[in-house]
RNA sequence: GGUUCCGUGGCCGAGCGGCUAGGCAGUGGUCUGCAAAACCAUCUACAGCGGUUCGAAUCCGCUCGGAACCUCCA
């Protein structure tokens, strides 16, 4: 790598600036999200922020760094409402569909891994359920009582906010005063609620004879609080203090400031140095979220079946689309921006190809190296993805401008800019050509396509224009457009 | 009500004190048998009002509008 470089930059929540990268143990980096709660289907909004931290573990790897990414499923634990009844939103979903929670969990599980696969995340080192570490969240619930921040009734047991604020900082990462929020929230207080303190949470509740879904512990049979499932196999896998913390602005409070707080008075250690939240998918300007059904899913979009769209957009336009913003800031979806991103994307794409048609020349009369560079700061830049993309279309008008023999690029150059293009576009941002796609006869129809093309050009020198005409017209029924330029012609699909 | 964030050209979306962001759309050329693509050039901006500054989209204040969170949410 040049020195021309900047180092890697991480807006970190926590401080609220962006900060210097240093990982805690290089070369190795320890990097954590929030996965989804298996009980019904991802929608964009999901895959938006799952995409962020994807990129986030591209590059990351790129730049040499060891990942190990963890990203959890939860599969029990996630209750509606923290209240004495709260019900668990898997066995809720089971009673609903008539289905064991369990399968519940595998069918969205699956749904899950399909959906993001299609998106082309690469899938994390290591992806951990709750209900596979029971016995670690009991011990860890056993710490914080052993330290005095919990208290157990009628076998749950809540974490006493009120004496951990006392003495360390609660409220740290959302910038939350509970001195404030006290006074707003009274009425919230009343009822037979089994909290002593309005901001108390739960770390492990009782369950109801009913509950399918339950353990064994010191304090009866029950299940282990939400927020304690990240505390617990984050740090399992990570260690008690790792390097980065993602997940949805929507986690940073309560789960995140919980999470913080568990760490803490468990094992007395801060356990995140860098937090990362994602922002919202707005869906007319309105946080797109289950609770409003205004939920994209995503064969809604590929298919285009949503009524809020014209047409289907693919996978890939629509990973672009996201990439195009700055991961926080919020996203609103429409049509014409999706068909804005679709053509941009195509072509980019379209230039990829170009770029491997195109021949060296002696020289190069364009600077390779400082495109390069500058894609290397602005992903520096805290992940900067829109200005990368920016940069990667001066790269798209500097190798079309070759192709055109407006200008030339010398063989070292040219390896240099076909091996950036294949790091940035495939390897960090995560595109890949959908006309390639899971196509096995790609190839043949390749060679066929030369041999087609052999002929027309054949029919164009003889001044045969019908027959030139007539090959592009038919395969323009096919879906397949014929571009001429003065040395060759090139072929395209298009759906 | 509290906390935080945002308001950029026809649309999307960067920038965060002086230097063309970029994409899509539009306009005018070049190229071409025609078409498409490509190339070159080019038009639309920083919500409003004040202030700081030699200089502000960028900093500060106020006003208007919008969003997120305040124990369901990625």
């Amino acid at each position: 790598m040049d020195n021309t470089t900047s180092p890697l930059y991480i807006y970190n929540s926590l401080s609220g600036k962006k900060e210097a990268f240093k990982p805690l143990n290089p070369p190795f980096v320890g990097l954590y999200t929030c996965g989804p709660t298996v009980y019904s289907d991802v929608h964009l909004g999901n895959v938006r922020t799952f995409l962020t931290f994807d990129v986030v573990f591209r590059y990351l790897s790129y730049l040499g760094y060891k990942v190990r990414y963890v990203r959890n499923i939860t599969d029990v634990g996630h209750l509606l409402g923290d209240a004495a009844e709260g019900e668990d939103r898997i066995e809720k979903r089971a009673k609903l569909e008539k289905l064991e929670p369990m399968e519940i969990v595998q069918k969205y599980t699956n749904g899950f891994h399909d959906t993001i696969a299609a998106f082309n995340l690469i899938p994390p080192s290591i992806e951990p359920t709750a209900t596979g570490h029971i016995v670690e969240q009991i011990e860890m619930v056993q710490r914080i009582l052993d330290n005095g921040y919990a208290y157990i009734v009628n076998g749950s047991v809540y974490f006493d906010v009120k004496k951990y604020a006392e003495q360390h900082k609660y409220g740290e990462l959302s910038g939350r005063k509970i001195e404030e929020q006290l006074e707003q929230t009274r009425e919230n207080l009343e009822g037979g609620d089994e909290k002593r303190f309005f901001a108390d949470f739960a770390i492990w509740k009782k369950a109801s004879p009913e509950t399918i879904m339950k353990w064994n512990s010191p304090w009866g049979e029950g299940v282990p609080g939400w927020h304690l499932e990240c505390s617990v196999m984050s740090t399992k896998y990570l260690g008690k203090e790792f390097d980065i913390h993602g997940g949805g602005m929507d986690l940073k409070f309560p789960h995140h400031e919980c999470e913080i707080a568990q760490s803490v008075g468990a094992d007395g250690v801060n356990p995140v140095k860098y937090w990362m939240h994602g922002n919202m998918l707005t869906v007319n300007g309105t946080k797109m979220s289950k609770s409003l059904d205004n939920s994209f899913l995503p064969h809604e979009l590929i298919s285009g079946s949503h009524p809020l769209l014209d047409k289907g957009y693919s996978a890939m336009t629509t990973r672009f689309f996201f990439l195009q913003a700055n991961y926080r800031s919020t996203v609103d979806f429409s049509n014409e921006a999706l068909l804005a991103a679709e053509k941009g994307y195509k072509r980019l794409m379209a230039a990829i190809k170009t770029l491997d048609n195109i021949r060296a020349s002696d020289s190069s009369s364009v600077d390779v190296n400082k495109l390069i560079g500058d894609c290397r700061n602005s992903m520096n830049d805290d992940f900067n993805t829109p200005v990368t993309i920016a940069h990667l279309f001066d790269g798209v008008k500097m190798i079309n401008s070759v192709a055109d023999g407006k200008n030339t690029l010398n063989q070292p150059d040219l390896d240099r800019l076909r091996t950036h293009y294949q790091d940035f576009v495939f390897d960090i941002l995560g595109l890949k050509d959908e006309d390639d796609a899971g196509e096995s006869n790609v190839t043949l129809l390749d060679d066929v396509m030369h041999i087609v093309l052999d002929l027309r050009n054949q029919s164009k020198q003889n001044k045969d224009w019908a027959t030139a005409d007539f090959i592009r017209d038919e395969l323009k029924k096919l879906h397949i457009s014929i571009k001429d330029s003065k040395e060759s012609s090139t072929w395209e699909y298009e759906d």
